[in-house]
DNA sequence: TAAGTGATACGC
DNA sequence: CGTATCACTTAC
């Protein structure tokens, strides 16, 4: 298992969005140790994106997206959800990748990974399965903080791309394309295990 | 189609 | 201080 460290999360937000396409997500917590395949994200791209919080600047909350890459943003969406983020780019450089869907959610039973019965398609309902919430905030992705990215997952054969969800106040920046997903008829989420 | 839910940013 | 808004989900 290969995770991935700074220097992937360190570029452009688009290239960071699709290449984490496929990658596993791995979640410990006491309850377990989990893991699923990341099939949809979306790119914010610096303080000119209206779509991205960061348009307002260094705030509270934005602070954590003008830190160095390849650390979690996690913030709360009306009143329920956790919304899951990994910043990208240099420090100094506000940007994220949000995480909105993964497949093949699978659980450690002590000797191999097996499936699991929860939905992990919508940003919402993946943090609730994988028990992602605010307290991960500012972290970095590694396995000490419980939460991170590894290589060994899927290769897509296709990836699609469209305007972002739900940011139709953005003007311009709505229509731009910086949403990419795994089509889920692509049978790819077949063909798959190893230890 | 609409309600639920609370942090956030901004205006006063 | 008050409040409009929100990178969503679920149940009518």
């Amino acid at each position: 298992m290969k995770v991935l460290d700074k220097t992937f999360f360190e570029r452009n937000t688009c290239e960071v969005a699709r290449d984490l396409l496929g990658k596993y997500l791995y979640r410990r917590t006491e309850k377990g140790l989990y893991r699923a395949v990341i099939s949809e994200t979306e790119a914010y791209h610096g303080e000119e994106d209206l779509a991205c919080h960061c348009a307002k600047g260094r705030t509270p909350r934005t602070e954590v997206m003008f830190g160095p890459a390849g650390h979690i943003y996690v913030y709360l969406i009306y009143g329920m959800y956790d919304m899951l983020n990994f910043t990208t780019m240099p420090e100094g450089f506000p940007a994220a990748v949000l995480v909105r869907a993964l497949g093949y959610p699978e659980v450690w039973d002590g000797a191999r990974f097996v499936p699991v019965k929860k939905r992990t398609d919508g940003p919402g309902r993946l943090t609730r399965a994988l028990a992602i919430d605010r307290g991960l905030n500012k972290r970095p992705l590694t396995p000490g903080t419980g939460l991170w990215v590894a290589d060994g997952g899927l290769r897509p054969e296709k990836i699609i791309t469209t305007p972002r969800i739900g940011v139709d106040y953005a003007g311009e920046w709505k229509d731009k394309p910086r949403r990419f997903y795994i089509p889920a008829e692509s049978g790819i989420f077949k063909s798959n295990s190893e230890i």
